[in-house]
RNA sequence: GCUCCUUUAGCUCAGUUGGCUAGAGCACCUGACUCUUAAUCAGGGUGUCCUGAGUUCGAGUCUCAGAAGGAGCACCA
């Protein structure tokens, strides 16, 4: 697979380029060839083959594997669909297109016209009256057995690893399924799907570093949204009561088997709704999901058996920290006794933290890797929370919660903050975080608050990351297998 | 950003205590074969041993530095 640009090719990509050209000597360069009419494909006809037999198909595709090369030969072609047989005949074909069918190689792109047919073995198969060059590859495929296994290869060279492993085509398939069954999902419930700009002037709506790039006709230096957030909200002011995005968006951060710099992610917004609504919604999208997908209402994941069956657990954020470590931070209402607290629990905090922080740190430390089953974590405080309602009851939370499966977040959601005073406020909070060199901080937004003071109903919102979801139902360890083109370093 | 592991033919991999011309399977080339299934049989090795220094009479192998990838940690409310 190696990307020579001078002439010194090794023998065999030499060797595969002189066919090229000595088809293009004779003016048959495949390479001049615009169309070629398929009519049919290797999983109809494995499906129908009793109507197909003996009818004349026309496929195209790419060969596999070659297998015989006496008087008779076996290429196996690949297509859109799987893979289908050809049987090459030398009586039928002819001498000079029979010995030219054997300078074809594995990897060259045909077109096929012949009738359906079972071998002596019982094989499904094509008896070839005529074969066309399609495309000549002047590279060589993998091993037709182990295939491509490094992971380095497989990714920088994806269109490789598509051809070679069908398990990987699937998973991308199903990639697809899941976010065509979203739209479904939320277009029947009268939601409607927007676009909003990819690139702004302050990246809001998560606690995250952006990517930035410029403008040169402004010059001025923009971002890279984090969030779809704000400009949904927007979209809710401006009277569209059910938004929705599912889209890209970047985060410039480390990068693991469960981050990539650009990721998928779902939001909804929904007027007049709260966040146990969303939580409803939640929840029947999951089982809907599932249904569609396997026609059953739990999945495996990594062995595990994963129930996606309503409803699932709901429980206060304090209330689990309580029931992992025995420290009950909802009675602790001096900072002193927390910190003391969270010296016994051993937390990682710099005693600059507030109560909630605390119990955010011991959340993250204690509970998350424990919930395996779906579990809705609700209230969280208020300091961690810069967009969400408080709770009125005790307003020491928010009217917030994160779904959390195999111990890790797939969807985060609240009753949103509409009242633009608060928000003020709470935006002013995170500017004295960012003034202490905390770049995660959240940007004041003065037109989103411009926008709450135009007025925003009470509103339920979510966040759903797509890619982490595709994980769990594809069964993929790496967000990297569940992503086409996953970002990598560039090979100097 | 840190720690550990990996990097040898187009692909999947082996390579002993530092030793003489670096191996296997697939792929490829030559030949045989008119129903094969990872076809088979006979012959043929196509290489920047990731890169660069160093130790050594001698380095794929040892040392140091670097690159890419993987796993874990940190970061990511």
């Amino acid at each position: 697979m190696s990307q020579e640009t001078n002439d010194n090719l090794n023998e065999i990509l030499q060797l595969r380029k002189d066919k090229l050209i000595n088809l293009q000597n004779n003016n048959r360069d495949p390479f001049q060839i615009t169309k070629y009419d398929v009519d049919n494909d290797s999983k109809n006809i494995e499906l129908n083959f009793d109507e197909l037999q003996e009818k004349q198909v026309s496929l195209a595709g790419r060969i596999m594997l070659k297998r015989g090369q006496g008087k008779v030969s076996f290429y196996d072609l690949q297509d859109n669909t799987g893979r289908i047989q050809l049987f090459l005949k030398k009586d039928s074909l002819g001498e000079d297109l029979y010995n030219e069918i054997k300078t074809l190689d594995i990897g060259d792109i045909v077109g096929v016209k012949g009738e359906v047919f079972k071998t002596k073995m019982g094989q499904i198969s094509i008896r070839v009256q005529e074969i066309i060059l399609l495309c000549k590859s002047l590279q060589i495929l993998p091993e037709k057995f182990h295939g491509l296994k490094d992971p380095d290869l497989r990714y920088r060279q994806r269109y490789v690893d598509l051809i070679m492993d069908t398990k990987v085509r699937e998973v991308f398939v199903t990639r697809s399924l899941i976010q065509k069954y979203i739209r479904t999902f939320l277009d029947d419930k009268g939601f409607l799907e927007v676009e909003t700009p990819v690139l702004s002037t302050l990246a809001g709506g998560a606690a995250a570093r952006p990517f930035a790039t410029h403008h040169n006709a402004l010059d001025i230096d923009m971002y890279l949204r984090i969030a779809l957030e704000l400009p949904l909200k927007r979209l809710i002011v401006g009277g569209f009561d059910k938004v929705y995005e599912m889209s890209r968006v970047f985060r410039n951060e480390g990068m693991d088997a469960t981050h990539n710099p650009e990721f998928t992610m779902l939001e909804t917004y929904e007027a007049y709704a709260d966040y146990n609504d969303v939580m409803q919604m939640v929840e029947e999208l999951l089982n809907f999901l599932v249904k569609k997908l396997f026609n059953s209402e739990s999945v495996i994941y990594q062995e595990k058996e994963i129930s996606l069956k309503p409803p699932y657990r709901k429980i206060k954020m304090v209330d689990l920290v309580t029931e992992i470590t025995g420290v009950n931070f909802d009675n602790i209402r001096d900072l002193e006794e927390a910190y003391k607290q969270a010296d016994i629990l051993k937390l990682e905090c710099n005693k600059k933290e507030s109560i909630g922080e605390i119990i955010n740190i011991a959340f993250e430390q204690y509970v998350e890797e424990k919930l395996i089953q779906p579990t809705f974590v609700t209230h969280h405080p208020v300091e961690i929370s810069p967009l969400a309602k408080k709770d009125f009851s005790d307003p020491r939370y928010t009217e917030r919660f994160e779904l959390f499966i195999n111990g890790a977040e797939y969807a985060n959601a609240f009753s949103e903050l509409n009242d633009p005073i608060d928000q003020k406020s709470r935006f002013a909070q995170q500017m004295e975080k960012k003034n202490n060199g905390d770049e995660e901080a959240h940007p004041y937004d003065k037109d989103f608050i411009n926008a709450l003071e135009v007025g925003m109903p009470p509103t339920g919102g979510l966040g759903v990351g797509i890619d982490r979801l595709i994980m769990l139902f594809t069964d993929q360890k790496s967000i990297r297998d569940v992503i086409l083109f996953p970002t990598m370093k560039p090979e100097n």
